[in-house]
RNA sequence: GCCGGGGUGGCGGAAUGGUAGACGCUACGGACUUAAAAUCCGUUGGGGGAAACCUCGUGUGGGUUCGAGUCCCAUCCCCGGCACCA
């Protein structure tokens, strides 16, 4: 054997071959003519939050996989990057350290560009996209404009969500669970005019279209589906007694309506005022103002008890002419619907529930099935007491009444949607100034495209930047001081900023055309780009990012810039990166874990008082330490919890090839990973496996040729040649299905043939073409390693310049095969059969095999059930 | 409560209705070494057996089928999302 002189040495070779792949632009994308092959390889790009780690880099190498297998298969390839630059992360850091938001944004990007590069993970940063450059958010301010010209721009006054941390207006989207989507505090409301867009036009188009996106996660439709929130009903009105006012409601149950014994109205209802009787104000006006001084978490409290107050004021039910009473009560929500519904407590179980609390009627316009314990019954069934919709079921009713309602002209069928307009002002400095004035004498005026862009003045004083309830802009009349396009008189601009979703909801069509001056993209190079075929991010823009984008992309293809309708034709959501993370000190008290520090316990959500078996379950551990006990658990890696693996000083110890490997090799992609030692050992031994077998070969692989034909192959070449040519096929597969972890599998598998092969053979032409392969099929995993020694093959060019083998289908026929033979369904024998024996000769074979034999010995043969190529199935009775 | 996804060895996880546990990790045994590391070889779901082999086994209970981790029905549990939206 020829004695290893080289050693793998991911040191030397990686900055070598970084080198050398920019060198060549590897990545650069070619727009090419209509029909050509391309691949638009996007990942979700990111705040630049300075040095990565392991955690921030799994789709970015997952996506660095798959840009650079597309590569070697020939397509033309964008895999572009860029980054979220505007938004509060970077203001904040300006608050702590003192820097400016733009330095301190900017060196981050180049350390994170940095920590990219390390990993061997190749952008096309020609196409590079920054937010916060003006280059950038003209554009921003250019499709503001154009929506504003369409009616999808609007400034309206109405309660809104405020987040008292960032001081600033959030959207509905980014108020999780009553408390804001980043800083956690609690939303309080405030009534404010801000400029919204109108997404709500788009709601129909948003949700049916889902429909064209199979390569989506079910998951992520179904969240956009709840989101927007789709309900078919009618809208109608009731009259109230003794006033001109009618009360419009809208329901999904109008067939109900002859069940309808009260109505409430949301305490902000416009009509509360002007219909509660004098008796009854008092007691109205205090319950008004205690829901408005309930955060929206108190309104939502899971215990939440019906609660309400009569106005004292009656409404005619338009079915029947009945005098209902008239109530008011804060499980009406003002901003769906009217505001205002009919209550039907035979038939809704919130108004069951209202209804039994405060003693009003109950009529049941639905017949419940035989033996109904239950109260509200909200299934199917024929109508009763509803006059002429009784015996009808609902379907029909529902069609009956709208259309008798439409005839009296009292209300229409109606569809409602959840949906809300999307409030774009910010109150804060870090973002996209809205292109608008404000002027006396005109009103409202849009910036004329030509005076665009507005540009973010620079503030570097630290008390110009904070946050006071209000816009720091608007401290700045040398920004807001202007002159009135239409007058020419004094005017001023508006001071807020764009929400940073606003920048995020389109920066993939920029990539196509990332830095043209006069336009937001050229639409012949977005139109040979878009869609993008695979977009890889995190779950947690299920709804925020991924409905935002989808809007400017239906928006942008009205506008005649995009052919696209949608986005994103195919998209991943990736797992989580777990590391082991000392959680703290703990101390044992009766067999009960008591942390004795409580910074990472809270922050974790761990209680205190845990059994060790609760611990263990949860997948922690307690290690000693010096004497000490410390309690152990993976967690999501993250700069907070110092939990996470640097990516400079990891690539220093260990190499790229080596983290890549353990990234996608680990646990399915879209699973979370936890990160370990063992795996990164795992990687380190399976890649040096692999050069040890190239090295070692080196000089013989130097000398054979690969003249080969497949049909004359016998024996063990024949056998490695299948291996070779099923792996090949496998690997394509799941790489092109993100399932890494089985491609990589497939290639632990095959090495190992390979190490079988050459215990016995020399090294041979088929061998030689199979380790060439092989370096193909690794590059997209372990690209610096697989081109090192691809090298060592073929002096001329990259290995991701050669073309991606062909599968030989061929050789995916094996000449035999392992035939499994059962007996009654089980199991009882194999054996080997040529793949062109008849099923008598198959039989004959199973009934030659001893085992068999022995359970068929005084059987009856009932039945035969044979799988060509797979499988003898004997049914015997007796 | 509703919606989506799951439940397979000690662990991560493989399995077009056809050999359950590929591949890797861990652990154990062995080789090499003065030694250690690295590397290499072997074993590694439970039980029985000297072995051949038998038997049980994919949350649980039923069913369809020659054959079920995979399909159907029921049920339990876990994770994620939504949740007074009329």
């Amino acid at each position: 054997m020829v004695p290893t002189t080289d050693k793998y040495n991911p040191h030397e070779l990686e900055p070598k071959w970084q080198k050398y792949w920019d060198e060549i632009g590897l990545l650069e994308a070619k727009e090419g003519p209509g029909g050509t092959k391309k691949a638009y390889i996007l990942v979700m790009f990111p705040y630049p939050s300075g040095d990565l780690h392991m955690g921030h880099l799994k789709n970015y190498t997952m996506g660095d996989a798959l840009a650079r297998f597309r590569t070697q298969q020939g397509y033309h390839v964008l895999h572009p990057f860029g980054w979220d630059a505007f938004g509060l992360p970077a203001e904040n850091a300006a608050l702590k350290f003192g820097v400016s938001p733009a330095d301190w944004t900017f060196g981050n990007i180049q350390q994170s560009k940095e920590s990219l590069g390390l990993m061997g993970i190749r952008y096309d940063w020609s196409r590079e996209v920054t937010t916060c450059t003006p280059e950038y958010y003209r554009w921003n301010q250019w499709i503001f404009l154009k929506m504003y010209e369409r009616g999808l721009v609007y400034r309206k006054k109405s309660l809104v969500n405020w987040d008292p941390v960032e001081q600033s207006v959030l959207a509905n989207e980014q108020v999780i669970d009553g408390r804001g989507w980043r800083s956690g505090a609690l939303v309080e409301k405030r009534e404010l005019e801000q400029w919204y867009l109108k997404i709500t036009d788009y709601a129909e188009r948003l949700l049916t279209d889902l429909e064209k996106l199979p390569r989506w996660p079910e998951k992520v439709k179904a969240m956009q589906r709840a989101w927007i929130g789709k309900s078919q009903g009618a809208e109608f009105d009731f009259q109230v007694k003794g006033h001109e006012a009618k009360i419009r409601v809208f329901s999904t149950r109008p067939d109900t309506i002859f069940g309808a014994t009260f109505m409430v109205l949301a305490p902000e209802h416009e009509l509360v005022a002007q219909i509660t009787t004098p008796q009854q104000k008092e007691a109205v006006e205090a319950y008004v103002s205690a829901a408005k001084m309930k955060s929206e978490v108190e309104r939502q409290r899971e215990d939440r008890e019906k609660t309400g107050v009569f106005t004292g004021a009656y409404a005619l039910n338009p079915a029947n002419g009945k005098e209902i009473p008239v109530w008011i009560a804060d499980y009406v929500l003002s901003g769906y619907g009217t505001g205002a519904i009919m209550a039907v407590p035979g038939q809704d179980e919130r108004d069951w529930e209202f209804a039994e609390k405060f003693g009003l009627e109950i009529i049941r316009t639905v017949q419940p099935p035989e033996g109904w314990q239950g109260k509200a019954y909200t299934e199917d069934g024929p109508a009763i007491n509803s006059d002429f919709l009784d015996g009808l079921y609902m379907e029909e009713a529902k069609k009956k009444v709208i259309a008798w309602m439409e005839e009296k002209g009292i209300g229409e069928g109606k569809v409602n949607y959840r949906l809300r307009d999307w409030l774009i002002s910010r109150q804060r400095y870090w973002g996209t100034p809205i292109p608008m004035i404000h002027c006396e004498r005109c009103g409202i005026v849009p910036v004329p495209y030509e005076q665009l862009p507005v540009e973010l003045p620079t503030l570097r004083d630290v008390d110009d930047i904070r946050p006071k309830g209000k816009s720091p802009l608007a401290a700045h009349p040398e920004f807001y001081e202007c002159e009135c396009p239409k007058c020419g008189g004094k005017a001023r601009r508006d001071t807020d900023t764009m929400d940073t979703f606003f920048d995020s909801s389109w920066y993939f069509l920029r990539y196509t055309d990332a830095q043209n001056p006069n336009q937001p993209f050229d639409p012949a190079k977005a139109n040979f780009w878009m869609p993008v075929d695979q977009y890889i991010g995190g779950i947690e823009h299920a709804i925020l990012h991924l409905l935002y984008s989808r809007f400017f992309t239906k928006f942008l293809h009205d506008l005649g810039l995009v052919e696209a309708e949608e986005p994103f034709e195919g998209l991943f959501t990736q797992g989580m990166v777990m590391g082991w993370t000392n959680v703290g000190q703990v101390e044992l008290r009766e067999g009960r874990i008591h942390f004795l520090d409580d910074a990472r316990r809270s922050k974790l959500e761990l209680p205190q008082g845990l059994t060790v078996e609760e611990a263990e379950k949860g997948g922690a551990e307690l290690r000693q330490e010096g004497g000490q006990t410390y309690f152990w658990k993976p967690a999501v890696m993250s700069k907070s919890l110092g939990n996470g693996v640097m990516v400079g000083p990891f690539v220093k110890e260990q190499g790229a090839d080596i983290a890549r490997v353990t990234i996608l090799f680990a646990a399915p992609p879209e699973n979370e990973m936890v990160w370990t030692e063992e795996g990164v050992q795992g990687s380190w031994r399976f890649l040096n496996r692999v050069f040890r077998r190239v090295s070692e070969d080196r000089a013989e692989l130097e000398r054979v040729s690969e003249g080969l034909e497949p049909a004359a192959l016998s024996g063990a070449d024949r056998a490695l040649y299948q291996k070779l040519h099923r792996t090949l096929k496998k690997v394509g597969e799941d790489i092109e299905n993100l399932r890494f972890n089985t491609a990589v599998a497939a290639l632990m598998e095959l090495l190992n043939a390979l190490y079988d092969y050459r215990k016995e053979r020399a090294v041979s032409p088929v061998y030689r073409t199979a380790i060439r392969y092989y370096l193909q099929m690794l590059a997209p995993f372990a690209p610096h390693l697989a081109e090192e020694l691809w090298h060592w093959l073929d002096q001329g060019r990259s290995v991701f310049q050669a073309r991606w083998p062909e599968v030989d289908t061929a050789a995916l026929v094996a000449d035999s095969f392992e035939l499994v033979v059962q007996v009654s369904g089980k199991v009882r024998g194999k054996a080997t059969v040529p793949a062109e024996a008849s099923e008598e000769e198959v039989k004959r074979i199973a009934r030659e095999i001893e085992n068999v034999k022995a359970w068929l010995e005084g059987k009856q043969v009932v039945k035969e059930i044979y799988v060509p190529g797979k499988l003898l199935n004997i049914v015997v009775k007796g």
